[in-house]
DNA sequence: CTACCATTCAAACGTTCGTTTGAAATCGAG
DNA sequence: CTCGATTTCAAACGAACGTTTGAATGGTAG
């Protein structure tokens, strides 16, 4: 009985993609080699060019088998909440509940590789591959122009240009809650055991996000150093 | 008359700094290799060894170059609003100012390669490799621990644990502002050309962070999906 | 059993990487 | 002007990179 008559595990892609999400973590896209990542994956090599093409084609193939059906959640949560409130509006903080909840329950994934993922895509929306942006970009514009409408509707009284502005900052919060999720402890006094209960921390972010969405608009207040 | 009697512009070294801080910006850490930047800085191959012994010394003289004063600064303003409001409580939007402040002006320095650096930095504390993100996390540690008490003292009723958080979601919103300025644009309708008014953003990004800051705490309020 | 297609494999491809070398050029102090 | 130290230079180093190749191997349909 040879050793190859034992079935692999897992099917070489998937060993593949495995690798790879840890390995692009670790070490950066250009930083993990194919040597490193066909290592640890088990496999040949050329098995990456031969299954995917090219490296190139295996980070898009990361990113693809997580974020489209991260994407679809998001949207089917949203639709959700609109037949839930019957034509009513709904609220903010709703809305980034349903925005933010796929992102959260992937990191409470520690098994599937889930919250890998989820550092690993906390850290591409500020990668300097042009490419790499590209396709985050392309993979998050149809659910981003949903729940900007949602807003929308939500907020009417909210000019659209503050509107834009504050969904960037609250991208910008979540995704760096993130990726810097175990890597960078620039505040002292973090307790890491309880970053990957989900529901915590999105109330925790349901709260300062809301809360900063809608805030007095710039200008309104007087600027006071002390109380 | 040769052409080296002309006294070159810059000394070597900074402009190899300034080449350094362009490309690692538009390419990464790995991406930018010694011959395109050299090739830029319009020095011979061997410079960076010779003045500054390695391609990491190189990534850690960029940081300090502008980060070391960035933070002093940040000090700087901190000290001067508590000696305004002579022993009274800052408020909370002071402090968030005096932080903010330095990394916001910088992005005003078109000229100066300040705006260059400032994509960088906030690309940098979510950095894969690392040796990086223990530099700048070693760079920022006392500038984070003066303005977390600034907080506490601001802001005795809050948590400490629910302060760190707040303090990582401001940082994160910070950063990711800093990073995808010109990178990243998920969400269409934001216009370019007020992205670089640091007054105006300091103004949004104070609103958005003060407001998020002073939040209810999580589990006050009631969830609701509609009004 | 045979023929065929998909997959795996070891080996090598040419290129680029960061770094080192030793000589040439430049500069400042005596 | 001269000498010694500093800086620049062209060239080369070995190592690692992503990719390609053609043969060996696997399972499967006829």
């Amino acid at each position: 009985m040879s050793v190859r008559a034992l079935k692999p595990l897992r099917e070489t892609q998937t060993r593949i993609l495995d690798a790879a999400e840890e390995l692009f973590m670790q070490h950066g896209f250009e930083g993990a080699s194919m040597r490193m990542l066909t290592a640890k994956a088990g496999v040949n090599l050329a098995a990456v060019n031969y299954h995917f093409g090219s490296k190139d084609a295996l980070v898009e193939a990361v990113f693809r088998r997580r974020l489209d059906p991260m994407n679809a959640e998001r949207l089917a949560a949203l639709e959700r909440l609109e037949l839930e409130a019957a034509g009513k509006a709904l609220t903010p903080q709703a809305i980034i509940r349903a925005f933010i909840g796929a992102s959260l329950r992937m990191i409470e994934d520690t098994r599937g590789g889930g919250r890998t993922f989820s550092r690993l895509l906390g850290r591409a929306y500020t990668e300097p591959a042009k490419s790499i942006r590209q396709l985050i970009g392309g993979m998050y514009a149809p659910a981003m122009e949903r729940f900007k409408a949602a807003f929308v509707r939500a907020l009417p009284e909210l000019p659209k240009d503050e509107l834009v502005w504050r969904m960037h900052f609250m991208f910008g919060t979540l995704a760096y809650t993130l990726a810097a999720t175990d890597t960078v402890q620039l505040i002292a006094g973090a307790k890491p055991e309880d970053r990957y209960d989900a529901r915590v921390l999105e109330d925790r972010l349901t709260a300062f996000m809301s809360a900063g969405l809608l805030a007095p608009l710039p200008g309104a207040q007087e600027v006071r150093i002390a109380a």
